[in-house]
DNA sequence: CTTGACCTTCCTATGATGGAAAGGTTCAGG
DNA sequence: CCTGAACCTTTCCATCATAGGAAGGTCAAG
């Protein structure tokens, strides 16, 4: 019965499983890969990792939540600078949801500008689109409106 | 009287100015960082440009309208691949518009993507920011559910 | 003990942009 | 003619989150 752990953690999750892991069964847990929990450590979202005495790192079922945590954050968007800010709350037990809500509103507030500056590329884009007839002649709006889009003189 | 090329050059674009020019006037003309000129230069977009004997690239009014192209497909978000495309298109008589129009589509079509995860990222985070009630307390549903969405046991 | 899966660190790359360093060129004014 | 300011040159480094590879060490099952 080869890879019954690896089985094991792809079923229940932190259920049954032998603390501490490596960190591929930490990657697999959180759905972070091993490379980016490497990385997390380095910029300090990780508290110091366990090692065994080969060099190994060693996870603690604690360090898997906050793996999951960091995924989760990245799924919406926030930055890693934002994610540390996040993580310290998380663990700080005397945070104010304030602080928090601060963060989280930056976010959106950050998100509608790049999805309006977005928006705005696609209503000329589809403009144009609507306007090039997409056949073998050479004549193209598109390349006219980027050439320049009022006076293409001389 | 100091700076006319300058002044000149600020007024009516590519009107009376003496050509070539530097690269500093080329990057003014066209709204493009020097830096990025040679960048894009590096990277092909533009043709070999001639140099003075001191080794100072000099543009001709051709280049400056590469330039002013480049500048606007950036702010239309395609990306330096694409734009490759589109500058060799726009160099080639004997293009087809449908190979533009491939190309615009293309765009469109990933940045339709590109909106649509944001959004998504954006309808979680307004329905979070509304539960979280953001005063000096711990508790915030914003945390929960990074934490785990469904089951934080243990 | 061997073997294969796993782990380690270090280096490199992405894409578009900016910054800085160290040095060479140009040209107008004195 | 010379000087100084403004400009140019190349090269290296940084961003941000992620991935790939190389060279080598560890672990556990057989």
């Amino acid at each position: 019965m080869k890879h019954s752990h690896k089985a094991t953690e792809r079923l229940g999750a932190l259920g049954s499983i032998l603390w501490p892991v490596a960190i591929g069964a930490a990657a697999r847990l959180s759905g972070v890969s091993a490379k980016m929990v490497r990385h997390y450590e380095a910029l300090g979202l990780l508290p110091p990792v366990a090692r065994t005495d080969g060099g190994y790192r060693q996870y603690a079922q604690a360090d898997v939540r906050t793996l999951q945590f960091i995924k989760r954050a990245r799924e919406l968007g926030f930055s890693m600078a934002e994610i540390a800010e996040l993580v310290d709350l998380w663990n700080n037990r005397k945070r104010a949801s304030a602080s928090v809500k601060r963060i989280a509103q930056r976010h959106v507030d950050d998100l509608t500008q790049r999805i309006e500056a977005m928006q705005a590329m696609q209503r000329t884009l589809l403009v144009l689109l609507e306007h090039c007839c997409g056949d073998e002649r050479p004549d193209c709006p598109i390349l006219e409106d980027l050439a320049g889009a009022c006076c293409q003189m001389a």
